[in-house]
RNA sequence: GCCGAAGUGGUGGAAUGGCAUACACGUCGGUCUCAAAAACCGAUAAGGGCAACCUUGUAAGGGUUCAACUCCCUUCUUCGGCACCA
């Protein structure tokens, strides 16, 4: 018999919905647990990706409600971005109607699944009540100067027709649509997430609980060296040209410096100077290589003779200054002192250029010498040639230098950062509209907060082919200025849809607030998230995002901590035959047609048995199949109940309570579903009865609710099993009198006994020795040593 | 180059110093059936042996330990992040 899964699904859901089963209300007597994950562009349809997350975080919503736990579990939309625009262009409709389309038809399958959410909280971030928010959030940066306009050379996707944040930008495309990213020089708003870097930095510290890989990614991305800022004076000019180094220690091996060819004086440094003209091609032709070109690593490396010398300060040495393709303008100072002794890239072009080398640092186990050198020598070892540091540790003398620099004013320690100010201006139609006005006579003027939100027009010639369509809708450009009401203009621009998903799990809190953007009571009792869940491919990004959000509304004192989310779990992609699954590929599995051929709950057991949460899963429709039967398996018990179960039983069952607790608190569902798997099978040698069965479906229910809540009405049960309490093990049952012992002899198993538990180690001895399994590997001769592992073995040594 | 994660049967995976391969998929065999499906029961790392058993085995090599998938060192491979980063 198979249970009717279609009907059963059916009905619960309907029920969990009408009767608002998963609201939950801020109640200070009871013990919160906040439980989010990732929410998903309104594509339209789920994928499977979405399943597996979801999956996951459901199942933990639910044990930590059965515990006892007052447990918020939202869900929204994050709704504005381009694709919404794209396939409005394409379908010949609007962006908002398509994106609603696309809402109602993605949360009718979510809740096809059966998960848990409270859609009282639903959150829709291109709802002018979520993103007036946006806009308030900006003004308050604004106010604060963390929000500015600058002109600068920006990522440029021409596919987009849109700029770039850095963090959009992988491997030199952009990250949607993978067109190449061009450099523009633009004037664009950007938050000042630098305010923040230092802290960012720091507060990885307390996030015990994220995955290693992200707080490592998280801190390659904010990319802090520490080194020295040194001044090097010109011959002849008074004009000082600053190079950052993280190798002072190899300063008074410094035979030459490097500007990149964007460096501001370098147009000074070869005026009139015989080398103009090749150096000014030079300059030219680099501006014209993309950044992918100059970055790759096997390039040659070029450069040009200025005609001009800096002076060393360490020792007043004169040394010429070059212009090359390797330096360059967005790190550091954009000039380096080069020690080709010391450094490679110094050295291939030392070689290639013949410029003067010198060795400063010897290391222990050789002697190098100039003449000799194929390579530099990038290793520690002892000062030479830095004299009154010679005969240091470089190590040492890194830091003695760096200190005699400072005092004597040719240096200062200095830290730079790879993390740059986010780009958030967007030429695209479908977003936040920036709340900025610019007015001839008073500049730029903040849209007054009594005016917001500044409403998106519903009506925009987007047309996919660049400019910012806002631009073109009069009615919203034209306006008066909030100071000296002449005319202006607005800002046409829109805002990237990471500000939107930075701070939507603090709206969670209380999504319908319309005094602020957030309830500070509210979020005072539900925040920080305590569990979040999502792609890894959001390890930087929205990640960083949020985190920079989140100190500055603590800086605004409207929260008391600085990081949103306390436990972070990035669970793994699911693939089909070692393949990612993905659209482009083909390679997709529709989870709808899997809930039609073997039911939701069926589904999410076997997404959340064939592999742990934070690894890659192996799409396979027979394991599917598999854990459908394993229900089925299940069901059945409850026809053939006995009354009494047998004591084995009850142990096993209290043994699997320990079990699936522990591995339900540490995301281990995998292994939680084996031990379920095992009690089923020796209920099927063993028999049940009503107490176990229904145990048995208290620690089921969290995967395959449905199922679970149904088989709890049949046993008659009036109140959902949700509002049942998980079981508890009793600790007594689980002592046996009796234990078995493994026996080793040199460490391989010879055989095997069963002792009492409290047996002492002198009989204990008595009674393995006169084991006759053992006598062919001991011999007659008397054992060297004998371990005892009290309750699980004995290994004798001879 | 730097940083991070991983490498275990035919397959997904389990075991974090103490019986390697739990649980599942697949395969093979059995029960039931006119038959099939379903269901139920059993076998299933490799090699050797009629068998009881024995040997080998967790990417490769070495080490620590009575005992290593697990800890340490070296190397290889795969995946991910950063990178002419000074």
């Amino acid at each position: 018999m198979i249970y009717n899964f279609k009907e059963i699904e059916e009905k619960w859901q309907m029920k969990w919905l009408k009767e608002q089963a998963y609201r939950a209300q801020a109640d200070d007597t009871r013990k919160k647990y906040y439980l989010l994950e990732m929410f998903p562009y309104p594509s339209g349809k789920i994928h499977m990706g979405h399943v597996r997350n979801y999956a996951i975080g459901d199942v933990a919503a639910r044990f930590k409600r059965l515990q006892g736990y007052n447990v918020m579990h939202p869900m929204g939309f994050d709704a504005f971005g381009q694709p919404a625009e794209n396939a409005a262009i394409k379908n010949k409709t609007k962006p908002d109607t398509w994106t609603h389309k696309c809402i109602k038809d993605m949360g009718t399958e979510l809740k096809r699944m059966g998960f848990s959410y409270d859609w009282e909280r639903e959150v829709i971030t291109c709802d002018s009540d979520y993103y007036k928010w946006n806009q308030w959030i900006f003004l308050k940066m604004f106010e604060k100067s963390l929000a500015y306009k600058k002109a600068s050379a920006v990522n440029w996707c021409s596919s987009c027709q849109t700029t770039l944040a850095n963090e959009e930008v992988a491997d030199g495309s952009c990250w949607r649509c993978h067109t190449k990213v061009e450099q523009k020089d633009l004037e664009q708003w950007y938050l000042k997430i630098t305010a923040y870097k230092e802290k960012l930095l720091e507060d990885l510290g307390q996030l015990q609980e994220w995955p290693q890989r992200v707080l490592a990614m998280q801190n390659n991305w904010l990319g802090k060296s520490s080194g020295v800022d040194i001044y090097f004076g010109l011959k002849d000019s008074d004009k000082v040209i600053s190079v950052f180094t993280t190798r002072v220690d190899t300063i008074f091996g410094a035979t030459y410096i490097v500007l990149a060819a964007e460096h501001p004086l370098v147009k000074d440094l070869i005026k009139g100077k015989p080398q103009e003209k090749e150096a000014l091609k030079f300059i030219d032709k680099v501006a014209k290589e993309s950044k992918i070109v100059r970055t790759a690593s096997d390039v040659k490396k070029e450069g040009v003779f200025t005609g001009s010398f800096a002076i060393n300060p360490v020792n007043n040495e004169e040394v010429p200054i070059w212009i090359a393709d390797y330096v360059l303008m967005e790190y550091g100072t954009g000039a380096i002192m080069a020690v080709p002794t010391h450094d490679q890239r110094d050295f291939l072009f030392a070689k290639e250029h013949k410029l003067p080398m010198r060795v400063v640092i010897q290391p222990k186990e050789q002697q190098l010498k100039v003449e000799n050198l194929i390579q530099a020598y990038e290793g520690d070892g002892v000062q030479v040639n830095s004299q009154e540091f010679d005969g240091l540790s470089n190590l040492e003398a890194k830091e003695k230098i760096a200190a005699w620099m400072e005092k004597k004013g040719i240096g200062k320690i200095q830290t730079h950062w790879r993390l740059r100010d986010w780009l958030i201006s967007r030429q695209r139609y479908w977003g936040t509209p920036i709340p900025i006005i610019y007015c001839s006579k008073c500049g730029i003027v903040p849209v007054p907060y009594k005016d917001l939100p500044v409403e998106l027009p519903s009506e925009a010639p987007f047309t996919g082919e660049g400019g910012s369509p806002l631009g073109k809708v009069k009615e919203f450009v034209e306006v008066k200025c909030p100071k000296c009401f002449g005319l202006a203009r607005r800002e046409t621009d829109t805002m990237a849809t990471f500000f939107d998903s930075s701070w939507y799990f603090l709206r969670f809190c209380s999504p319908k607030f319309e005094a602020a953007a957030f309830d500070i009571q509210e979020a005072k009792y539900w925040m920080r998230v305590d569990q979040y869940i999502g792609g890894i491919e959001h390890a930087i990004l929205h990640l960083l995002y949020s985190r920079f959000f989140t100190k500055f509304f603590q800086d605004l004192g409207m929260i008391d901590f600085s990081e949103p989310f306390e436990r972070l779990l990035t669970q793994g992609m699911v693939l089909k035959d070692g393949e990612v699954m993905s659209k482009s590929k083909g390679n997709t599995v529709d989870p709808d047609s899997m809930i039609k051929n073997y039911g939701a709950d069926a589904l999410r057991l076997f997404i959340l048995f064939a592999a742990p949460p934070e690894t890659e899963l192996e799409w396979d429709e027979r394991g599917l199949e598999g854990a459908f039967k394993f229900l089925n398996r299940v069901w059945r018990i409850h026809e053939n109940l006995k009354t009494k179960a047998e004591d084995i039983i009850i142990k096993n069952l209290h043994k699997t309570i320990k079990k699936v607790s522990e591995d339900f608190s540490a995301f281990k569902f995998n292994t939680a579903i084996a031990s379920l798997m095992e009690l089923t099978n020796t209920i099927y040698q063993h028999g049940a009865d009503k107490d176990v069965f229904s145990k048995l479906v208290i620690m089921l229910s969290p995967i395959a609710p449905h199922f679970a809540e149904e088989l709890w009405q049949i046993l008659g049960n009036q109140e959902s099993i949700f509002k049942a309490s998980w079981p508890k093990y009793d600790a007594q049952l689980l002592i046996e009198e009796n234990v078995e012992l493994v026996i080793q002899v040199n460490g391989k198993v010879r055989s095997k006994i069963e002792v009492p538990l409290d047996i002492s180690e002198s009989s204990l001895k008595e009674l393995v020795l006169k084991d006759e399994k053992l006598i062919p590997w001991l011999g007659n001769k008397p054992p060297k040593k004998f371990i005892v592992v009290p309750q699980k073995l004995v290994n004798i040594v001879i």
